[in-house]
This record gives structure tokens, sequence and C-alpha cells, in this order.
DNA sequence: TATTGTTATACTCTATAACTATA
DNA sequence: TATAGTTATAGAGTATAACAATA
């Protein structure tokens, strides 16, 4: 017969455990904090957006995205332009410093986390890890 | 033919919103914070531990562990003794108030985690859940 | 009134530097 | 000298509260 599987409480630690130890030893490697990579990078895949949009996809608060967004621009990476449909919006989008600045980071290798993604695991594995993540952002979603 | 997989750099971006996504709403919950109670779970599962070793199981410096478990003897949870066969060391264990915490929250499912993991996914997604959590510290060590 | 966005402020988490005490 | 631990300090990341402007 199979083993039992563990009890729920176990999963759930291992979680927060692994997920304190992956964000830490993220934020270990030199170059743009995570948030501000995942924002630059999702603005190169989707296009522009606004503020709240962002927060949204990031499951940030508002004010807390307009932070970030405001470190983006002051570093030349991110303008802002007004919604010519509505005055309240403002479509953030990234500037040609900050397209050259991701893409630049993932041509020449400098992203740590995809080196290590390709060195560490194999094609099977990193389709695993995938649909993982599926089940995450099901997780952050409830 | 099957589909090519997509660049690692995708799967890298992914990964990191998806963690600041379940990071961010882990923490929206009430209770404790997450490296709290990452600590006195793991007190609970492993027993008493020095302040290094806890440090090196979470991936995290001698010093922050310092404040997490100067936090936790503050709230009562965990007490100090020194370690009889080295007067360098501190032996940090769970006190009665520590362990019914841990325990108390699990089995009234105070843990909205442990719930949510419950009720969102199936068993064998939680089967691929803990495999992924495998990959991802075999991320976080490298 | 509701929505978009911002600024001010505070708290959590974690790091580095500098130190003490014991081995 | 090396190791275990601490305190002081700083910075990143994010939240709540209060506000202005537009719909």
């Amino acid at each position: 017969m199979a083993a039992p599987a563990p009890p729920t409480t176990h999963l759930a630690h291992e979680l927060r455990e692994t997920l304190g130890r992956v964000v830490r030893r993220l934020r270990a490697e030199p170059g743009p904090p995570i948030p501000l990579l995942s924002v630059i990078g999702l603005l190169d895949r989707e296009g522009p957006a606004s503020v709240s949009e962002l927060a949204a996809t990031q499951r940030m608060r508002p004010q807390s995205m307009a932070q970030t967004v405001k470190e983006l621009e002051a570093a030349g990476l991110v303008s802002r332009r007004p919604d010519p449909a509505d005055g309240r919006r403002a479509i953030v989008e990234l500037t040609p410093a900050g397209r050259t600045t991701i893409r630049d980071s993932r041509a020449a290798r400098e992203d740590w986390l995809s080196t290590t993604l390709d060195d560490q695991l194999d094609a099977g594995e990193r389709a695993e890890l995938r649909r993982a993540l599926a089940l995450l952002d099901r997780i952050a979603g409830a």
C-alpha cells in the first residue's frame, strides 16, 4: 500500500519556509530588487499599463505600486503619460533605457535566476515547476 | 510534435512574480508573521536548536535570526538555556505557550494557509506542490 | 459618489558592521 | 584565531490613512 500523504499542515509549514529561503536567496543577488524586476519584466511582456492594473496583477496595494513606479521613473526605466480617455489614469510604459535594461540582462545572462534554473533543473523539472506556479497562483488568489 | 518549452527567462520572471504574490497574500492574513511561524513550527517539529542552526536552515544571517528569536522570546513563545557542553551556545526551545500557540492554530484550523491548501488543491496537486518545493529548495541552495 | 492616483507615515524583515565571550 | 552570539544601524518592501483630481 502507498504511504499516506503527510498532513497538509506540514506542507503549509514547508511552503512558508521554502518561500522564505528562495526570496532571501534571490535578494542576496546583486541587481535590481525583485519588485522592480517584476514590473519592468511585466511591462516588457504585456505592454503599457496603469498603476492600478500593475498593482492588481501583483496583488499589491495601489499605494505600494505607486512607490515602485516612482522609483522606476526616477531611475529612468519607465515613463508616464496621461490616458487621453481618462484624466485620472496615467499609463506607465518602458523607456528605451528600461527595455534595454531588461533585455540586456537576459541576453547577457546576467540574470542569476534564469541561469540557475537552467543549470540546476532539467527540462522536465522546469515544466514541473511551471505547473506548480499555477497552483501557487491559485493559492495567492484565494 | 510537442510545443517547444517557453524560454527559461519566462519561467524566471513568472517565478519572481508568483513568489511575490504568494508572500504578500500570506502577509495579508492576520496572525504571527511568516518568519516567526516558520521558526516556532520548526522548533515544534525538529526540537530545540541554536540560533546559528536555525539561521542555517532558513538561509538567514545569524544576526537576523537573533532578532527573530528575541521577538519570540519577548512574546514568551520560546526560551533559551545555555548549552552545558559549550558556553558560547544557547539552546532555543519552545515554551509550553509556544507549543500551545503553534498546535492550537493548527488544530483550530486558524491557519489560513493549511485550510486554503486543503480547499483549493486536491491530493494530487498537493503532492505536485510538495515535489516542486524540493526543486525550489535546490534553487535556494545554489 | 466612485475611481485613480499620490504623499506621509510606520512597521516588518533582513542585511552589514562592530562588539563580547567562549573555544 | 575561530566560533556563537549580540546590539546598533540602515535599507528594502509594503501597508494604512489622508488627501486631490477626475469620472
